[in-house]
DNA sequence: AAATAAATGAGAATAATTCTTATTTTTCTC
DNA sequence: GAGAAAAATAAGAATTATTCTCATTTATTT
């Protein structure tokens, strides 16, 4: 007796989709990626659903590189580097940022700490070689 | 006998305004906080001029703040608050970066790192209050 | 199975930012 | 200093990432 339960299908597709890579894709790029499985998924509904899933704190925003969002769906603290060059996100995980500052900071600001992101930006290893042989 | 230099005059006033203040303006905020003294810079002008500024290392930007770039005339490592209530940004000029991590990063990546930025998101102090109150 | 609620597609609307072009201002050359 | 060349600007049009609208589809409840 298969009882298919088709609960949220293209909503939980594009978190699948946004947890299971590694290039913090802009909505437009996850909207790209879903297109093979998933060709009926609008971008209308890629960009509803990223609002949500940040809202929830499912996902994590990293802001805009070049003008546009990007997304990450790993919300374990890490630190990334942003290549100005490509515009590649690279995930440092073995880099943390000290737990303590958090209430440092609340004790300096008097304010109530969420978040922290720390980011590195410079040039990546690839767009370096390219410079070189170029 | 005066000569008056009149070299990039609203230029001048543009970074003088960013480097003279600490709200961490967006474009728009600056044009307005232009217009007393300078009524006839135009909007593109701030945006041009903040381009270049950005460009030379004059200024940094802090990304997108509710989805409007923010900026800020002091280049010298510090960290932010940005509040996801009132939108305001903070300094915390008390609280340094690791200088020694920009080397572990490039070692991790292989890349070139130029900048580095940490900052906290949450509810300023102002904010926390206003809820109480509410 | 019908009724209600939620999610979606498609394209229009919005708004921050950039671009274009004519004009003004500054610098350079003589 | 005057005229020519270069740089900067104003104003508004153009661009484009993102959001919104609403008709339709899909899922849930009764």
């Amino acid at each position: 007796m298969e009882k298919k339960t088709k609960q949220f299908r293209k909503r939980n597709a594009i978190l699948s989709c946004l947890r299971s890579t590694d290039v913090h894709p802009s909505a437009e790029t996850l909207h790209e990626m879903l297109q093979p499985e998933h060709p009926d998924i609008s971008l209308a509904t890629v960009y509803r659903n990223l609002s949500l899933f940040k809202q929830q704190g499912l996902i994590q925003s990293l802001g805009t590189v070049d003008g546009i969002e990007r997304f990450d769906g790993n919300i374990d603290p890490h630190v990334h580097f942003i290549c100005h060059s490509c515009h590649a996100v690279i995930d440092l995980p073995q880099i943390a940022v000290p737990e303590q500052l958090r209430s440092t900071v609340e004790d300096t600001t008097g304010g109530i700490v969420g978040d922290c992101q720390l980011s590195f930006t410079g040039k990546c290893q690839s767009c370096c070689r390219k410079e070189q042989s170029a």
